[in-house]
DNA sequence: CAACTGCACAACTGTTTGCTTGTGCTAGCT
DNA sequence: AGCTAGCACAAGCAAACAGTTGTGCAGTTG
């Protein structure tokens, strides 16, 4: 279905809803960590909940939350439930806000360095 | 300028939380809204306020909080406040979820309306 | 100088949301 | 069958947050 050019400029109201919904969705550090740790490969809950040191309901929800969203997918083994990635584009996603965030350090670090070199603490 | 490799894989903590910071800033619709407008150009507080009818508190407080995540620059110009887009880097985010979205949609469409698996189409 | 405009900061309020506690349900084990 | 492990759902609580109201301040205008 057509290339599609992505972006339609003046952003219809209801994309923009969808949109910082699916921000606020990694607005959320375990969230966060949750996929960073599904991108060692699929997980079940309680793998998951061993390796973050979080509860297992906060784990589930949090899985609930991001599959709702699409980002991660279920599947049922046994008695056991493994997550995996659905969605592979948001490492680009976080690698592009850590790139970011990198950035601002960088400047904040030359500010504090180039400017008043006698002022030197954390 | 260093090439950085990007991410280290089990994120560190504190990236972590600033990389969710980061999400959690532009989980805001009228934070959308306001770089989606200035998209087009620098815009003082009242345009903005006026180009998306909210208040001038309003729009001068999700301002304040762009700014502090340094996603936009400000500049005083006589009795005006100009802002701009920061970091434009933050439009290939938007799109990428922007086309997450879309592709969600389809999917979704998809199963709506055919029993037909539409195989692999990118 | 006085009045007005443009903007930011502070306090308040209602809502959202993350985390915990409690619980029910299903699958495997003895 | 009884028991335990693994997981999801629901309710309650506390913290975070968006939007409003109120206000102070700098710059412009008459």
């Amino acid at each position: 279905m057509s290339d599609s050019p992505p972006v339609p400029h003046p952003l219809p109201e209801p994309l923009i809803e969808l949109v910082a919904q699916r921000f606020r969705v990694l607005g959320e550090p375990m969230r966060i960590k949750l996929l960073d740790r599904l991108r060692e490969g699929e997980a079940t809950v309680s793998e998951l909940q061993r390796s973050l040191g979080a509860s297992q309901q906060n784990v589930s929800k949090h899985l609930g939350i991001l599959h709702a969203a699409g980002m991660v997918s279920r599947s049922k083994h046994g008695n056991h439930t493994r997550y995996a990635i659905g969605d592979p584009a948001i490492f680009d996603l976080c690698d592009q806000v850590c790139g970011g965030v990198r950035r601002q350090l960088q400047e904040l670090d030359t500010i504090l360095q180039g400017d008043q070199p006698a002022a030197a603490s954390a």
